[in-house]
DNA sequence: TATTGTTATACTCTATAACTATA
DNA sequence: TATAGTTATAGAGTATAACAATA
């Protein structure tokens, strides 16, 4: 650990000590095994989680364009051209041409959306409490507290 | 939220509100979206982000069979037939056959995955420090708490 | 020329089903 | 018969490269 003496006063920018790696470690295989639980344990049948994460995403902005969702998601846009034909398939977004540029699309949620969300988090709610049973409140209030800084993470 | 007052003395079984619920939806999202990320931000280039966290839980085991493995990472067995035999090729793990049952092999990790665990976890925490400039010494600190919390959950 | 979105294609990871060897 | 592991196969999700339309 020779580099932390040579590095006294990073005001926020040096997250890098033993405890620090072990959390990064603990995140890292955290994240992994969740999101290969996640995607069985998936609270609605038709829907994958990367389908759920965008719509999520789209009741937050309201609305916003396949490039916007691509970048928004982490992934490249030929893949959220995939996932946005198969939710308006689905009946959960509209697609309309944008009113400034031919190019672009702008892509909605449907009422229908909404109320699959509403449902959704019900069962959501049933999975999740029923794991988290195993952890006691203090344990459950970290992961609450901490639950808006791991969203900020994955956007950052 | 009429249950609550139904169920009035879960000890902590009850972890079911509002608050909770977004923390869930947070929960959920962001680990889809780390995890999409954690793929491409890889720190090893030849190593996949599961064959990193079975050499994780092998470091933090010693030693296991192929099926101890699978019930660890909640893999189906196949899978990990799959992944021990990339981390046999790579040189990362050892295969013995079982003392006590034929039809058992034990899997170790070799000399060359400690090194290669030590030279990532350096790696990691250049990549996370990174993202992590955009937290807070106050996030940060919230996150680190409930690192153990996820794992502990990933692994319920 | 640069940008938005799409099409075509391939790769990685994981699962299920069927099989082999051992208990 | 039941269990541990493997082989064969298929499916889901995502990426890159090439392309079309528009700016």
């Amino acid at each position: 650990m020779s580099y932390a003496k040579d590095m006294p006063d990073l005001s926020h920018g040096g997250h890098g000590d033993e405890a620090d790696a072990a959390a990064v470690n603990a995140l890292r295989s955290a994240v992994m095994r969740l999101s290969r639980r996640l995607k069985h344990q998936r609270v609605d049948e038709s829907l994958s989680p990367t389908e759920m994460s965008v719509l999520g995403t789209l009741a937050r902005s309201g609305s916003a364009t396949p490039g916007e969702l691509a970048r928004k998601e982490h992934m490249q846009p030929p893949s959220m051209t995939r996932i946005v034909a198969l939710l308006e398939a689905k009946g959960l977004v509209r697609l309309e041409p944008h009113p400034d540029d031919r190019r672009q699309k702008v892509v909605s949620q449907t009422e229908q959306a909404e109320a699959m969300l509403d449902e959704s988090r019900r069962k959501r709610n049933a999975w999740l409490a029923t794991l988290a049973e195993g952890l006691d409140d203090e344990e459950w209030a970290k992961l609450r507290a901490a639950a808006p800084v791991l969203e900020k993470l994955a956007h950052l």
